[in-house]
DNA sequence: CATCGTATGTTTACAATGTCAACATACTTG
DNA sequence: CAAGTATGTTGACATTGTAAACATACGATG
């Protein structure tokens, strides 16, 4: 449907799909702006007819992969149904996203960051979809029933959190290896921690 | 005892130096060799006698801090004599440096890193002075005491670095905010775990 | 339908950065 | 002292992000 070349017609959203391939492919130093325009087609300036800079461009982009981090994610709780492990299983789908996503990963964590918790008078606070909302869900869902110490479940959620996060980022930035099967790994290391 | 200006006498030294004041002040962005070459009263290639490229440079700068960072290490868990919760000690020395030394916290782990820890035929493999070595030894130390299982231990030694590089992380990167003070929540994270 | 404003692209230019090559200076050693 | 080497400088270039000025096409309006 496009002669005409001039005017590309949907080069927001291809940029971004084009950004996703750059990232697969070069990672986060190979990442430019003017890559992904070439990529497009287009002129290394006319991305900034869609976004403000290389900023808002990588926002967009990290949104694009939070959501279906959070898709993973939420679908991973969703399987275990009542089961005290709960929490786990949303560890383990963390860490399993990462394993299957290295370089997406990297990107929304290394990169400028919108992934943002606070925990603030007792509370997380957090916008709908952030990966950290499926460790409140499975909490709410499971920890409830044996917890009720509303300061006890906070610190368990976010050292579940913590954990999942401190060895993805570790493993993603090649500081951890290991010679054998990193899901059993974290298997094995999530469910001594919940004991 | 510099008077003659063209040779500087000591700039692999002072790059490493001003490198550090330079990722104090504008942190990892606005980290640059040429900005440290300046700094230094020098020409922006000056350096490429000393470093083979700015990553190494970079290197060295990591290795200066991965130094004290370990020597703080070390001290923490050289105080708790005997303690069962040698692990905790070290964790919370761990976590206390970053929130001490965020930007060079960010510098070691977010550029390129050297950071590396193998878990290779049950055994974990590292250089001497990584900041992983602290674990290690509070783990000989006390962990002993009380879990004979090898693998269990390290499991339990992996589980500690994931949670204290995670909350370190996650601080660090701004991706987690608290409201009151971080040690003490730590604190009680880490008491929680190790329970 | 013609026109004009606006959305979208292009070209050109510039500054910051990493890096290389050619050259300059000073230290050191025989 | 002379020569060679270590250390600095100048100048150049490619890559990148970004801004300004200009070009084109789309779409609403008369």
């Amino acid at each position: 449907m496009e002669k005409t070349n001039y005017h590309h017609g949907s080069l927001k959203e291809e940029m971004i799909e084009k950004g996703l391939v750059l990232i697969n492919n070069e990672g986060l130093k190979g990442f430019s702006l003017r890559k992904v325009a070439a990529m497009c087609g287009v002129s290394h300036t006319a991305p900034y007819k869609h976004f403000k800079n290389k900023e808002e461009l990588m926002e967009a982009i990290s949104d694009r992969v939070l959501q279906s981090f959070g898709e993973c994610l939420r679908e991973a709780v969703g399987k275990g149904k009542g089961s005290p492990f709960g929490m786990a299983e949303a560890g383990k789908a963390y860490v399993k996203f990462m394993l299957e996503h290295r370089e997406y990963f990297r990107f929304i964590f290394f990169s400028e960051c919108k992934v943002t918790v606070e925990l603030k008078e007792g509370r997380f606070i957090y916008k709908s979809g952030n990966p950290f909302e499926v460790f409140d869900i499975a909490a709410t869902k499971y920890l409830q029933q044996f917890i009720e110490d509303r300061q006890k479940i906070n610190l368990f959620i976010l050292s579940m959190w913590s954990i999942v996060h401190g060895i993805s980022t570790l493993i993603s930035n090649e500081s951890f290896k290991y010679d054998g099967d990193y899901e059993a790994l974290i298997e094995r290391m999530l469910t001594l921690e919940v004991k």
